[in-house]
DNA sequence: AAAGTATGTCAAGCTCACTTTACATTTATC
DNA sequence: GATAAATGTAAAGTGAGCTTGACATACTTT
């Protein structure tokens, strides 16, 4: 699954570390995240949706199996 | 998290068999995530999303901590 | 060049989403 | 009331999301 995490980040002038203070998780959470090693917890997806203002849609890119 | 599952499989006339053969998932998923035990993948919660017709944030509620 | 900040890798461990199997209970229909 | 369909419970196992800690590699700034 694709992601704007990190564009979602670096335009509101974050680094990693302050994301995952905000977020409430570790900062290796927000890098593999970014890095695209695994998808995010749906209650991740939400705290980043809340946090960037937006839809999950908007930040994750579903393709099917 | 609340969820919607059951009141839009239900809307559409589906068990819970033929919900959970058409998302490629366990029955048992189905009855533990209509039942609030647990939070969806955010996989399932996109799969769900798609066969209703609607956004994530329209099937699950998300309250913080 | 040295020091500090930001990003990255690696590895071990824990929790929980999800599976499978087997059986119980409710709800409908004949 | 018997039978079947739909929903439920219980328990053990697997895998992935996330953590922690220690260390490596940029990129700045002085």
């Amino acid at each position: 699954m694709e992601n704007l995490v990190r564009e979602k980040r670096v335009a509101l002038g974050m680094t990693q570390d302050e994301l995952s203070l905000m977020l409430d998780v570790s900062r290796q959470t927000i890098i593999s995240l970014e890095k695209g090693r695994y998808n995010p917890s749906i209650t991740l997806a939400f705290k980043l949706a809340k946090l960037f203002q937006c839809t999950i849609e908007e930040i994750f890119i579903y393709e099917e199996e």
